[in-house]
DNA sequence: CGATATCATGCTAGCGCTGTCATCTTTTCT
DNA sequence: AGAAAAGATGACAGCGCTAGCATGATATCG
């Protein structure tokens, strides 16, 4: 090399880094090595009362905030779990979301939140976006249904929960209850109080259509002759219950029965019954789907299905949580079930 | 040591990483060097056609998801926005997350949830898991009131943007609207159309407040004597809304109208009036706030107060781009005000 | 036509942390 | 007392990626 060139091993101006505070920083101002200031934080069991004292006060009078990049990168474990929840939420999936934040919180898990329900090309870049930030498990809000979408997520090789649903081929573990059943269930229950005429009113996801077939093949086995559908795009809403009634009323006048796919599809029932003078339940019973916080307090206070929401969502974690911490799951599809509540309006 | 020690270097068990595909993999593959891959996956332009193409096979080929804990602990770019929501939470905020997971999304970023509202300890916890994870923004559902909460945030250096309030001391950026002029505006609202004896019912929480009392000293600058206030616990459903018109009207019969701190009590109210017979609007007023996806189709529809929820989650996911893209802000502060909306109800 | 700018690619050295092993000290046991 | 076990700390290398040059090839210019 040319004379002129630094005999030095060269200085390299430091501009590299975030030039935030680091491990190094605290271990020098504490006198010890940075990985006893690695322990401190991750297993302070292991070190000494007094050198544990003189970290945890360097710690706190720099305000240092380990980087968990790092820190994940170094280990192999991001201490994230990532949720996929559909875009078009109702209110319940937020429960459920809540339940799991926190679940994993009391572990030391961070929740990630993904949207779909964009189409399957979003979907690809979010689960890339997902999985290329090595969470230690994801949650899926339904079944995993797009066979890329299937095979990304295998290949990753992380715990995954699927829920809200149950299905006989889960990609790994499953949380959730048979919609199937419950369609068939609520026929039962409707049938049995003397309705001749059920309908039924739901918006257009997977998971209710499920029900509804499973609702209009109960009652036609049962003898009635057909059951009127009325199908309404999701989100679900008390303008569309109402609507959905307006419609359904005017197929059908002596409908005397309707499965709501949900709460507020109910309460919108409820509301356009009533402006109409029509008797719930004498003339027309209403049923709903969710047991959202208001059934209770509608007028007439609402029959609903019943799903333990929080408890699919906290269980959902616990899965993640317990892979992650190496113990085996034996049993990894749980169906919750659900609840019929009777109430007063069917 | 004992003789026995090889006297190579030493092997070492490669046990370590995390087994999974990396970018040097996808590099022999394509017979290129690891930052050609990396390039085309970060700034493709750069590369040569036929290279690209190359490489993009072999990513194609091997499911290749590039580690982007690795990544942003190399460039100091997390690719990661931060929202911080409180837990009890109603469908507004989701709305507005919604939105921010949109208008990030777009962007390249991806939107991580922490739940605030279990008080001061965990708060701090939390926020150290936030910013360990080194976010590229954190945007806040409120202001963040706690000094040792600025504290941390000022020192992370960090963009943040405090939303739905407006504050004369932000600690970054904000976004968010006056809940002062907005209880002063439904006051002039009601007493304008003859309110003699207005109410307020409101769930406890500090914004909800700021509210009621802007109300109640309207009201009575205005003549009025007292405004009879119902707080319930957060978080507001319609059953607390029955419950708190019937408290009200215990309190104070004649009371004419009632400015409810949301839609969902509003509904509450609405649906005890009903129930009682009282007639709504004409011997009672009832006004909402939020302007929920219901409000148009109660009976009578709901008079409420309108807030752009997705606006303030996409302008703060704006602001928080913008400064991540090296732009200077010029107006770190923004009012959206609000709007009334006129329905039957009031 | 040599000099300079531009393009395409690669090398090296980290980013800030932790797993593994090594070392040294203290305790426990026979 | 000496050996073995346990306890406390540290050195080193590397997790998988990218910034900052450096280099070689090609295009551009007076």
């Amino acid at each position: 090399m040319s004379p002129a060139t630094p005999a030095v091993p060269r200085t390299r101006r430091s501009r590299r880094g975030s030039g935030s505070l680091t491990l190094a920083d605290v271990a020098r101002l504490a006198g010890v090595s940075p990985i006893t200031v690695s322990r401190a934080l991750n297993s302070p069991a292991q070190l000494n009362q007094e050198t544990l004292a003189k970290v945890r006060e360097a710690i706190e009078r720099t305000g240092y905030v380990p980087n968990r990049l790092a820190g994940g990168l170094a280990s192999s474990k991001s201490w994230l779990v990532a949720a996929l929840v559909p875009s078009i939420s109702s209110p319940v999936f937020l429960e459920s979301v809540q339940a799991m934040t926190e679940e994993l919180a009391a572990s030391g898990y961070q929740l990630m939140l993904g949207e779909s329900g964009y189409g399957a090309a979003r979907e690809d870049v979010l689960l890339d976006a997902i999985i290329g930030r090595r969470p230690d498990g994801i949650i899926l809000t339904g079944i995993m249904h797009s066979p890329e979408g299937r095979r990304r997520l295998s290949a990753a090789a992380i715990p995954i929960v699927e829920t809200w649903d149950l299905t006989p081929t889960p990609i790994d573990m499953l949380v959730g209850f048979s919609h199937q059943k419950t369609g068939t269930a609520v026929a039962h229950y409707l049938l049995d109080r003397g309705a001749r005429n059920p309908a039924i009113m739901t918006t257009d996801d997977q998971r209710s259509l499920l029900r509804r077939e499973a609702f209009q093949d109960e009652a036609i086995r049962r003898g009635i002759r057909a059951v009127p559908a009325e199908i309404v795009p999701a989100p679900s809403s008390i303008g569309a219950g109402r609507r959905a009634l307006d419609a359904l009323l005017a197929k059908k006048a002596h409908t005397d029965a309707i499965f709501c796919g949900s709460d507020l599809l109910a309460l919108g029932a409820l509301i356009e019954a009533r402006s109409r003078g029509i008797a719930v339940p004498q003339k027309l019973r209403v049923f709903g789907f969710g047991d959202l916080n208001f059934a209770a307090d509608t007028d007439p206070a609402l029959s609903t299905v019943r799903i333990d929401v929080a408890r699919i969502g906290r269980q959902a974690a616990r899965f993640i949580i317990e892979r992650a911490a190496g113990r085996v799951i034996l049993e990894p599809v749980l169906d919750l079930g659900v609840t019929l509540v009777e109430r007063a309006s069917a």
